[in-house]
DNA sequence: AAGTTCATTGACAGCGCTTTCATTCCTCTA
DNA sequence: TAGAGGAATGAAAGCGCTGTCAATGAACTT
């Protein structure tokens, strides 16, 4: 017994080993890889094990192994709905596995993202999944140095540090601008906190469709440096609205500022969609449900999740090579409810080329 | 150099030491207790680790310490808004403290949170906290066993494990009804999802007001064995006004349930707080700009997260002495808004002894 | 000037596990 | 029945760090 702690209470590989009358290595590779033991052996050692509640300790492995198999996640926000499900995917996918995911959010702050990098990268993971694309240069530099798989996700990147999975948010923006456009509104507004850079993108698509469309945008854009909230939406539609009479449609370039937008417009007696139409963005759960239900745009994000934690997998079990296609477009869908209504009155807006026919009348 | 890992990248305590021309002790204390080591080799030693970004294996340490300096944390939902305010909290007080946060979630699933809190339990974490009290007795067993600090969390025990810290659900849901009774109500519902241990006390609460001033219940209950969410709060509600005409208030158990409510009200063209009133629980961000605002049963649960890992800390430092205190109320306040409105129509319902004077007309 | 005290620093022995390589024990073939 | 070949098991040597205790040296006392 050790001098240093005179009360061991944990049971060690070698105190079962002792126990089940075989060697210690034959304990490790029992439970590691039980093929390469005699099921006898498997059985007893099995029998050992119960009867001690040996549980492995893991510092011991990782230090014997250099294997952490711990997986480093930095997401925005854990209060945002958006991230709940790409986590709940990581964990359904890495925990059967035998990874440990750690989980730090940056609160949309570049410096805190940098720091919980710092912080993860400390803890040796072997993969590391973080949750946008516009990482600080350092933080950058630290993730290509610590030479394992990195990804990227939520956002495609115009150059990934090393796999990237993720959907153009200036595509669904655009995608969501056309759709209002095709739906023949024409005063559509905006309202985002660009400070995101996914926002910032998504408003950017709104701002080609628009002016593909060779529609007017002055004043019709409602932005604050302020993180999305329902509150910031009901301010910022309220804005909109004691700016610009004639609004037609607004895109909210996320369902919370939708919600917050929806509410505020219920408060101030405007009709949705009869007056305005209102598209959001993400599809969280209460969009379907909202009254009116409001049209939002899908982004898949359990999904994406997945697809991340399968290929950190596989680079990990095969050694370090990276899948053909390193930059993965899981796209997103838009999703028609009652928040979007054709209007009808005014004469058509000049169409772009790749339009779609809409089959509402 | 080690046979095997023929290349090591990292480079380790003794690099550092040769550089710094000093031994390894040192450098390992020049980290650890800076204090300990004169000013002038402490500065030698900061410089080589820079150089050599070293970057401590806390594999090693924590073997060799036998202190891992990780918490382990379930949590019922990473989806649900009100365990975000809490593990926020909890990331803001440990991660200072050099301490490592482990979360993982039991999706409401008691076999699931045993099997999450034995995982987590094999990392040997320095304390548990778990956001619930009614755990299965092979998980009571693992966590009384464990000999760390256990804290439940959320909702007050009536035997805690070790400490607990949250608020009576059941007062607090008796205190919702109360005070719709006290607005006049007689016809008060309740929707919940009460496989969910809180929301089954809250149910209790209520069933206790409801008694207390007599008034009959058949009928007024929605209930639901699924997960809550916005979607069943608008089914429940559906149900209840479809079962019961003279519906005058309801009691939705959580705010999500209360934001579908809502919303089927407005589908409906019932309306809120005219017709019924509404009040919710937790004050999610929402439920303050909602339209009409909901009134809701705040809990306090950054307050929550900070002071359990206040007390963790203090019992780590102070080598597990407890605090006086093991069972800390953190209460809950009852936040009026405009869904819920006084009925003057009927004659006033028999007031509880302990009932407080309501301040509105 | 010699002894005492205290603050720094270093040597050494593990922490509990895995890797490597050697050994033993089978089973099968000729 | 001997020998080959392969599967199962074990012995030994660390993984990189920290706890313990001994050694060193400087500052102080008498």
């Amino acid at each position: 017994m050790s001098k240093r702690h005179e009360h061991r209470s944990r049971s060690r590989l070698s105190d079962v080993a002792e126990r089940a009358g075989v060697s210690a290595v034959t304990v490790s590779r029992a439970i590691r890889h039980p093929e390469m033991v005699t099921p006898k052996l498997r059985k007893r050692i099995d029998k050992a094990i119960h009867e001690l509640a040996y549980v492995p300790n893991r510092a011991a492995s990782m230090l014997a192994s250099s294997r952490t198999r711990l997986i480093g996640v930095v997401v925005s926000s854990l209060t945002n709905g958006v991230f709940a499900d790409f986590l709940r995917a990581l964990h359904d996918l890495f925990l059967p596995e035998g990874f440990h995911v750690m989980v730090l959010d940056s609160r949309y702050v570049p410096g805190e993202e940098e720091t919980a990098i710092a912080t993860l990268l400390g803890q040796h993971p072997e993969a590391m999944i973080v949750s946008s694309i516009d990482q600080t240069p350092r933080a950058r530099q630290l993730l290509k140095r610590s030479g394992i798989p990195v990804v990227q996700t939520m956002e495609l990147a115009k150059s990934p540090i090393d796999i990237n999975i993720g959907l153009s948010h200036e595509a669904a923006g655009y995608a969501a601008t056309r759709y209002l456009i095709e739906l023949g509104h024409r005063r559509i507004g905006v309202i985002g906190a660009p400070r995101d850079s996914r926002l910032h993108n998504r408003i950017a698509g709104y701002e080609r469709a628009m002016r593909e469309a060779g529609l007017d945008m002055t004043g019709l854009a409602g932005r604050s440096s302020n993180p999305s909230s329902v509150v910031l939406g009901g301010e910022l539609m309220r804005g909109l609205v004691e700016r610009c009479a004639d609004l037609e449609a607004v895109f909210c370039c996320n369902d919370d500022l939708a919600l917050g937008a929806l509410f505020e417009c219920h408060r101030l007696g405007i009709s949705v969609p009869e007056r305005i139409s209102l598209i959001g963005f993400n599809d969280l759960e209460y969009a379907a449900c909202a009254y009116p239900s409001l049209t939002s745009v899908l982004t898949p994000r359990y999904e994406m999740g997945r697809k991340t934690a399968e290929i950190v997998l596989e680079i990990i079990r095969g050694s370090g090579k990276r899948p053909p296609r390193r930059r993965i477009d899981i796209g997103f869908k838009i999703m028609e409810r009652e928040s979007t209504r054709r209007r009808d009155i005014r004469p058509p807006v000049r169409t772009a080329r790749n339009a779609r026919q809409s089959e509402q009348v």
